[in-house]
RNA sequence: GCGGAAGGCUGGACGGCCGCUUUCUCUCCUUGGAGAGCGAGAGGAAAGUCCGGACUCGCUGAAGCAUCGGUGCCGGGUAACGCCCGGGCAGGGUAACCUGACGGAGAGCGCCACAGAAAUGAAACCGCCCCUUCUUCGGAUGGGGUAAGGGUGAAACGGUGGGGUAAGAGCCCACCGGGGGGCUGGCAACAGACCCCGCAUGGCAAGCCCCACCGGGAGCAAUGCCAAAUAGGGACCGCGCGCCCGCCUGAUUCCCUUUCGGGUUUUCCCGGGUCGGAAUAUCGGGGCAGGGGGGCUUCACCCCGAGUGGUCCGGGUUGGCAGCUUGAGCCAUGUGGCAACGCAUGGCCCAGAGGAAUGGCCGUCCAAGGCGCCCGGGAGACCGGCGCCGGGACAGAAUCCGGCUUACAGGCCUUCCGCGCGU
RNA sequence: UGGGGUGUAGCCAAGUGGUAAGGCACCGGUUUUUGGUACCGCGCACCGUAGGUUCGAAUCCUACCACCCCAG
């Protein structure tokens, strides 16, 4: 109890720091859509896909994240969708760039089982590759 | 000790860092948000969606009938059930115990392939026996008796044994099976003994059906409210606009009483007001008829009632709040009951997300399992200790409950049965 | 979340208690110089899985599995 007050005062930077670029969640199938059209990097343990939206529909990083039922049931689904969300969550507010959307798509088994910062590199190349492609 | 049977509980623990949703309290600012603090935050199946409910809906309500569907030994429990408990019967097991759609086939209809002579009130193929005629004495023709033997089939009008007979046959007898009757026990299903009947009446109702009982339908994406946006629609076609009343001093028209003003010829004319009366073509009001709303009928109700129906074209929305968690709730004690379960008292508040939170990463420990060592105990099987490796199943609330079914690494507890050993 | 449906050879499928039709494809043969076409023939089915009813089940019943469709 004493040392989570303690921790509280410590999170309270990265928190303001992320406030600076917050994270939307995508929600409509369109959204989802039309960041299939655009650019896609594949990683061992997930599918990135991104682009830059045009002028006037929203502001900041917008991110997604979806798994179908390749993944398997509803526990790994949600597994997977809580280790994609957290590497996104970690990342993201650095790496990311506003104006874009990001999707991140689960993999059958290695979401689940890839090793965490390995995870956050595969994230970090994934995203490079994207905004270079883009230019 | 070994092998089983039944029932119940549990579904890793602790800590660190970083996150998510949210009750309550406080602070800040402009509605509304932001921040802080203390708390809370998946299951026994949350699953499959197979039953039963609660709740919602002018999907018209109630009663009856019909249709359709479900259930099916008896009694009880329950809000209800296809669930549960107890009992009966049948089958399986040495036993503990387990399993069972377990009403009706002497109400009716239907089906029973192939084989077989014959598949339901069917009969006689090979046979067996008697009589007649013929005879080459092997037998054959004709008439009759029979259902024991053969063969077919899943199933052949009771079975076994004996008597009996020309051969046979419940023809007679014993036992078994079956049917009927009242009696006794039991609330009942049913059981028991007794008496009677020599006894043709197969199977299938998870075929139609009969009997008894139950059930309206759709479903929280139900439903209600708020906000925003757009529209306050257009075109064409068809069918229609019935009857009665004259009612509020309706409206209109007409007649009439009286009065005022004007024209003027006292009686006439024009205009306004007023008392009374009449009429309803038109406007308005009321009532009736009529039309529509359920599978049908009756009663009630609702809508339309002067418009309505059809076709085509056009436009907008995918937000928020409620429903949403206090409930057939949980715990404890007492009490009734064999039990399922009921009753009483006291205490508790225990997830409410909404493209969907309840987590991510790491450390230590603890079980299962494997390897090695001590070679400690022991005749041995094995047990104990230490170290290393390894690793925790099935599975994620979505309106909420009661069940069922299915999935599940293991661990713990209780009761019982069989066998072996010891006393 | 709720509602509805389907499952039969490699593919499309018929079959509503009594030996599981048919077509395409595959394979073999004939015709042809060869291929195609045409003709003839062969095989290919634990009827989604597991139980049950029945003498007998693709068919009837129950449970489960997989797939598909619909709904604001």
């Amino acid at each position: 109890m004493a040392g989570r007050g303690s921790t509280n005062e410590k999170a309270a930077p990265v928190k303001s720091e992320a406030a600076l670029l917050p994270l939307q969640v995508l929600q409509k199938r369109s959204d989802f859509l039309k960041a299939a059209r655009a650019g896609r990097a594949p990683c061992p343990a997930f599918l990135l896909q991104a682009r830059q939206r045009r002028a006037g529909e929203a502001d900041g990083v917008r991110v997604g994240f979806t798994c179908s039922k390749k993944v398997g049931n509803a526990v790994a689904r949600n597994r997977a969708k809580r280790r994609l969300r957290e590497i996104a969550r970690l990342v993201l507010p650095t790496l990311g760039k506003p104006g874009w959307d990001y999707v991140l798509i689960g993999r059958a088994d290695h979401t689940a089982t890839r090793d965490f910062h390995s995870m956050q590199e595969d994230l970090r190349h994934a995203l490079a590759r994207v905004h270079a492609a883009r230019k």
